[in-house]
DNA sequence: TCCTTATGTACAA
DNA sequence: TGTACCTAAGGAC
């Protein structure tokens, strides 16, 4: 679930709530926090990347981060009675939102906050972001772009499908270091980033599949990628490429699964 | 019922 | 580089 579109489309659903809030932490770890919370207002909702910030009173906010594991799940009144996993439960008279398994759940000040956007790169779903400022970063580095693509500070909100898909779409190989990227390749990564995420946001799933190569416009029977959208590579290892055929390859990058055509994505 | 896996990150060594 | 953390789904038995 969780790479940046996720989280920017929980900062928008999150405001469904209005009037004073009830804030409960049905686990227990956020207990104390949600105590001081109860009765508020949910005035503002933010993403930055993957940190989602929800904004009660002046300049209270929870700190959000999914991990790997964080799922919100929303309902209407009245709520059922809480699982003990449910760290955070906000309730309003209509509905109710329930959040488990966070990284990250914490009641943060303003200047906290100021401390986790600026130790995150720009995020191509918010209208602030300057990707030159990534590119700086990029163009200097002996790092693989892989890795490039998923250090936060470089580029916030890409994850590992994202990362695998935008690498497929542009034909650039994996292991090409930083510093091989050109600008104008960069500025094409960085757009089409900006247009996948913004239809994630949408359609709150990763599909990366252009109309053309598309089962159907291929003349091959239907699919559906098992994590929900429809894509060139990711968790494809060992099935045809759907433009040339080739054996898609796995390998592991820094504890990642990475995904990619050899023959497609050569340099 | 157990084991593996996952769209993530932080910290220790 | 390895490990810890958090949860739930799916597959092997």
């Amino acid at each position: 679930m969780p790479e940046g579109h996720t989280i920017h489309r929980l900062a928008l659903d999150y405001r469904r709530l209005t009037g004073p809030v009830r804030v409960s932490s049905p686990q227990g770890k956020f207990s104390d926090a949600a105590a001081l919370l109860d009765g508020a207002e949910l005035t503002r909702t933010e993403a930055h990347g993957k940190h989602l910030f929800l904004g009660f009173r002046d300049s209270d906010w929870v700190h959000i981060h999914l991990g790997l594991f964080g799922k919100v799940t929303f309902g209407d009144a009245p709520a059922p009675p809480a699982t003990d996993t449910v760290r955070l439960r906000l309730a309003d008279t209509a509905s109710y939102v329930d959040l488990r398994g966070p990284t990250t759940c914490a009641l943060i000040t303003d200047a906290e906050k100021s401390a986790v956007h600026a130790r995150l790169g720009p995020d191509p779903l918010r209208g602030d972001a300057d990707p030159s400022v990534a590119y700086r970063r990029i163009s200097r580095s002996r790092t693989t772009v892989a890795a490039l693509l998923m250090d936060q500070k470089v580029i916030a909100g890409v994850g590992n499908v994202y990362r695998a898909e935008v690498l497929f779409r542009h034909g650039i190989d994996p292991y090409r270091v930083g510093r091989e990227i050109r600008p104008a390749e960069w500025d094409a990564v960085w757009a089409d980033l900006v247009e996948l995420m913004h239809e994630g946001v949408r359609n709150n799933r990763i599909d990366t599949v252009r109309p053309e190569h598309t089962p159907e416009a291929m003349g091959r029977p239907p699919r559906v990628d098992d994590h929900g959208g429809e894509v060139y590579v990711y968790r494809r290892a060992t099935l045809p490429c759907h433009i040339c055929g080739t054996e898609i390859r796995t390998a592991d990058l820094a504890a990642r699964n990475l995904f990619w055509c050899p023959r497609c994505q050569r340099h």
